[in-house]
DNA sequence: AATCATCAATAGTCATACTTTTGCAAGTAT
DNA sequence: ATACTTGCAAAAGTATGACTATTGATGATT
């Protein structure tokens, strides 16, 4: 019985623990871009060997959040050099003060990839993948009717991940995660309303036939659709 | 007179040279998903010591294309779990036989992330970026109508870098240099008409202008036509 | 003031020893 | 025969120390 960890960052490898606490230390701000440090202020910092902050530091190196220089040491690197799109970095920011600025560029981004991933999951869904999707679209429409909120993200979440699998472009389908987080979000801070919209339900449900139907276009406007509405329900709520 | 290495891949720094060798080998192939190994393995393959050895390995972990376990060794992991965003990835798939699947993956998240991109841009465009794109259309328009298809290409990759810059949102902005490499892969693999199609040319004007006048809907069809333009004409020259 | 040589700080690399986890196999009991 | 321990050994993980190479800065020389 081998079970593979739950959360792969759940680490009790010293590495991985090093990792994570200097990257939400850059990500945080805490290590303002251009902040030098070396490698022995690393280790004694962290109370680790130098192979543990070397790797460490590696891997960060390669997230393009530090940059490491003979003779001067370990620079932190400003925003605009990071991997923005590792998954690492992305829950980083999301658990950061950043957080609402990193949700902010991720509905923008969803805004434009989901469209297209139902547009071409209509060309390419699998029976199975429809099947997912008809039966997440169901439990939303149980789950919305008597406001219970978690059992509703959690299918709201599965229909987004079926459908961006669905597109059959593995760019696509590795957001499925990242579009899953920005749902949780909203959730999790208060920006949904009390009862879901049936609207949106309804909205879910008209992709999920488009793509069934093999309607590309019409699953596109249907998409557009629900991101419009989740954004209009957004700044309803602020107001 | 300090300047930074101008591909910072030519490392010549011995973890790099192990880390691209061993990336390729896994995106090509050479080494199947799977396929488990050991570090002392990689050592004498590669003729370094383990410390050089486990930074690679530990970066390729970082991306999700190895995984390492105690006992076990490395083991080479499917490209379902690959981080298809990372640029390394990006670019070894580029220069590996998965090339044609990498730039149809691409161009299909363009279609996408383009158009909302131009919106945005509408919005948020500084100045300076409405000239570099104005300046980026007029060069097309010179270099296109005389067929010097290398130019022609620069100023293309330059008004969409600037576009995607423009729109303010880190996340689409960091694309802009993967949306300049299926640009250039089109060109260099003879997906290009001889000579550009004016049509094309007259698009991009239309996209710089609207950003310039803050018409987001128009900068946005606009966007999605120069897309739509591109697939047609590459599937018009297959035939 | 500009150029050059020297130095020292710091990361890079290597080798080695030790620790920890864990798959596997042999043996044992049910 | 099956299931359950027990122990072993393989492999990664960690720590340490020595040595190399690069490079910014300092200070001397022109």
């Amino acid at each position: 019985m081998t079970l593979p960890p739950a959360h792969p960052e759940a680490t009790v490898e010293l590495h991985g623990s090093v990792l994570s606490a200097l990257g939400t230390a850059v990500v945080s701000g805490a290590l303002a871009a251009g902040t030098v440090l070396t490698l022995e202020g690393l280790c004694s910092e962290y109370a680790v060997s130098r192979s543990v902050a070397r790797e460490a530091v590696r891997v960060l190196e390669s997230m393009g959040m530090l940059a490491s220089r003979r003779r001067v040491g370990v620079t932190v690197l400003p925003r605009s050099s990071w991997n923005v799109f590792d998954p690492r970095v992305i829950r980083w920011r999301l658990d950061s003060t950043d957080r609402v600025d990193q949700l902010l560029s991720l509905s923008e981004l969803r805004r434009g990839v989901e469209p297209v991933a139902a547009a071409l999951a209509a060309l390419r869904a699998t029976p199975e993948q429809c099947r997912s999707m008809a039966v997440a679209v169901s439990d939303m429409e149980v789950h919305g009717r008597s406001g219970d909120l978690g059992p509703y993200l959690l299918a709201d979440q599965a229909f987004h991940r079926t459908l961006l699998e669905a597109s059959g472009n593995e760019m696509l389908a590795s957001l499925g995660e990242v579009v899953a987080e920005v749902l949780g979000g909203r959730t999790h801070h208060g920006m949904m309303p009390n009862r879901p919209n049936p609207e949106a339900v309804a909205l879910h449900d008209e992709v999920a036939r488009a793509v069934r139907l093999g309607d590309a276009a019409g699953a596109e406007r249907a998409m557009r659709s629900i991101i419009d509405e989740a954004s209009a329900a957004m700044s309803e709520l602020r107001s």
